[in-house]
DNA sequence: TAGTGGCT
DNA sequence: AGCA
């Protein structure tokens, strides 16, 4: 189905530095809590991104943004670290445009089942990076009504949506707080990599 | 109808 | 997993 994932791919020193990117790059870009659409309900977490499109939401709805909703300024530039990890696993010809970042604080903060869908284009894969805090981590199927199958996601792991699984439903059921020491406060952070607008060749 | 990147 |  194309899906893979890799546990603890990242070493320490490794994970430590996308720690540090991710925390310079939340000084230009700030991580930002969005609402939902149609209700304006929060989400529990808190975003931001790299690249020259960023994911964002509001009560109209989901899309891509060339510039941090807040500030007006474009997002900061994805860093070449993520671009070699994006093309190691990915073997995608294409550069990446977006990396949303997304910020789990600690206990109730979660992600329900969703897809990633507002892209152009879905012949790319989505590189997933996790940090900090264990996730308990849900794949289902490309139907939401599909069966699901639930399993941890620790820090340093990599999964790769390819293929079918590029549009399978997922989400974070929950955090095991405090199994992780990388982030000074805990928590968990994901970084995930997509290429947004179809490739002109 | 579809909601549904949520809630019980 | 089912909901409304």
């Amino acid at each position: 189905m194309g899906f893979r994932l890799l546990p603890d791919h990242l070493n320490r020193e490794d994970q430590q530095a996308l720690l540090d990117l991710v925390m310079a790059l939340a000084q230009e870009a700030p991580f930002t809590r969005y609402v939902m659409p149609r209700t304006g309900r929060p989400f529990s977490i808190d975003m931001t991104n790299a690249g020259s499109q960023g994911w964002i939401a509001d009560r109209s709805g989901y899309r891509y943004s060339p510039v941090q909703p807040v500030t007006g300024r474009p997002w900061p530039a994805i860093p070449a670290t993520l671009l070699d990890l994006w093309h190691t696993h990915t073997g995608y010809p294409h550069e990446p445009e977006c990396c949303l970042i997304n910020h789990y604080r600690g206990e109730g903060a979660r992600l329900s089942l969703h897809r990633d869908e507002d892209e152009e284009t879905f012949d790319a894969p989505i590189l997933n990076i996790s940090l900090g805090d264990t996730a308990v981590f849900r794949l289902g199927g490309p139907k939401r009504t599909d069966p699901t199958r639930s399993f941890p996601v620790t820090s340093g792991s990599i999964m790769i949506f390819a293929g079918p699984s590029r549009l399978f439903y997922h989400g974070v059921d929950r955090l095991r707080v405090g199994s992780s020491q990388l982030l000074p406060d805990g928590g968990r952070l994901n970084l995930t990599l997509r290429r947004v607008t179809r490739p002109t060749r």
